[in-house]
DNA sequence: TGATAATATGAACATATACTCATATACGGT
DNA sequence: ACCGTATATGAGTATATGTTCATATTATCA
């Protein structure tokens, strides 16, 4: 049929990415910790207690989305939020889910 | 360190299977045609081409995190939106994918 | 330039996920 | 009670995903 009702593949595919990414513990916890502070990489990994290779794919993958940026500083990588309306998102659902 | 900046375990699996549930092509398209109207696993698949099957156990899973309701008409089953705040998300997302 | 620290990358692996097929269940009409 | 329609369920399968390990890259400093 495929009617107005339905929408368009490219929406599809940018909204299931966006939420697929909100959509792993791992990284939830480096996006609600970026909200709270600019991070370099050895601090995520501190903070959270995580495998710095894993911290690092998990950027990545974030970046690749742009829902975070990052600078250099020497040899450490800051990373930031950089989609205010996906943060937005991600900590009034937090919010949400702790009164229930 | 496990320290105050990190989230505690309940939370971050309520909300990362919350995202989880929106970060499928699929259930996307289901949650959004229910938003317009409910509807019955019948018409779902239909207006969607979609399997039958398919669409029941989407339909299970959004259910189980009680995102979607169901009422029995007969042989039919109609499911409409239950969470409020996830769906005004859901939809907020898609009109901010659409004008980029 | 060599050594060290911080981060990134690729391959391998284990698990999770979504779909399909076949079948079961539930209801209404006859 | 039987049949047809609508929906649900379980097993099987293929693909996607997240982590780990080993190694590569990049920058700083002596």
């Amino acid at each position: 049929m495929a009617n107005n009702i339905d929408l368009d593949k490219e929406t599809l595919f940018i909204v299931s990415q966006t939420f697929k990414a909100l959509g792993d513990p791992t990284r939830i916890r480096i996006l609600h910790l970026l909200s709270k502070k600019e991070c370099s990489v050895g601090e995520i990994v501190e903070h959270l207690s995580l495998g710095q290779s894993t911290v690092s794919h998990q950027l990545r993958f974030l970046k690749n989305l742009r829902l975070v940026k990052s600078r250099r500083e020497g040899t450490s990588i800051y990373y930031s939020p950089e989609d205010d309306h996906i943060m937005d998102i991600l900590e009034k659902t937090i919010e949400h889910s702790n009164h229930d």
